[in-house]
DNA sequence: GCAACTGGTTGTACAATGCAATCAGTTGGG
DNA sequence: CCCAACTGATTGCATTGTACAACCAGTTGC
């Protein structure tokens, strides 16, 4: 790792700290999936990362300041990852991706909904979203102006699993 | 370049397709600096790509349907290549990239300044700004409801010079 | 005819990545 | 207390991606 930058236009740089095949993936199960610990990250993702590229961005993603390494009470080798601002608001980036992808590539039906809801619930569904990390990752408490009862996370898994029952009916 | 895809998941599959350091860049410079040949590509970017990645990276986004390739009639051996309306709507991901990296990276000023334009602008702006690519790239009139005499890529590099002019001046 | 320009390819060296096996410390059940 | 299962990793090796310079053949303008 290089601290010398290729050039200082703000989309390389961004591209220099997230623009590999996984570091991206890694903050999506963050994010969508919940997950927090390494195990989590290594085998419920759906693309099978390997241990040793998973640590190094682990590592990588601390360095850079985009989510944070904390000890986990109940395991004293446990370790708790946590999204930081920085990595909460990579969330937009996510969302454009996924509705780029959802548009022009072949996207599975139950991994596309969760998209289609990000699209059609727009940057204010985002925001929403965004809260309920940070009350999550950070401890800041949410806002209390949310509309719904259901979260947005919930609202997502919710419609990922329904989806998923409806095909399986089939 | 395998056929099989690791996830059907619409951000994995994204990343698959510009998860790497290079098209992203190649993109933001077909969108934002107008470069449609090999040579502009190659010499006039800010990080100095090497020919046979570039060669090999637009061979990919051809492949993909990103760009398109056609014989430029002024010379036998010139290739002018052409963004797609795939490739045009890549923009808000390069966009959402531009606004993190200002917030969050060492960000040059005078590379920073279109970053910050298209955040004002917001995606407003970056509908206008599509529909001048698809004048420009698909032959498709823009729509005449267009606000301001000047282009948005005219404001974006007249705000560029602006801020080149000034730390000049010091 | 020749120099400059066109979009590339080739060769070589090195860095990044992918995969399987393995590791040492920790925990909980018996 | 013992041992299997679980914790976050590390190691070794093969494959892939990247960097850099040299080179190429066809085209154009002078």
């Amino acid at each position: 790792m290089s601290n010398e930058h290729r050039s200082g236009c703000p989309i390389n740089l961004t591209l220099e700290v997230v623009g590999d095949k996984w570091s991206l993936l890694i903050i999506r199960d963050m994010i969508f999936g919940g997950r927090r610990h390494f195990r989590e990250l290594l085998l419920k993702s759906e693309e099978g990362i390997s241990s040793n590229i998973l640590a190094d961005r682990l590592r990588t993603l601390v360095e850079q300041g985009i989510i944070t390494k904390a000890d986990d009470p109940s395991h004293k080798q446990k370790a708790v990852y946590s999204l930081t601002e920085q990595g909460i608001e990579l969330l937009p980036i996510l969302a454009q991706m996924a509705v780029w992808g959802r548009k022009y590539l072949p996207v599975t039906q139950e991994l596309g909904i969760r998209a289609q809801l990000l699209e059609d619930g727009g940057p204010a569904l985002w925001d929403e979203f965004m809260s309920e990390l940070r009350e999550a990752h950070l401890g800041i408490p949410k806002d209390r102006r949310s509309k719904s009862g259901a979260s947005v996370a919930a609202r997502l898994q919710a419609a990922y699993e329904a989806v998923v029952a409806k095909r399986k009916k089939r």
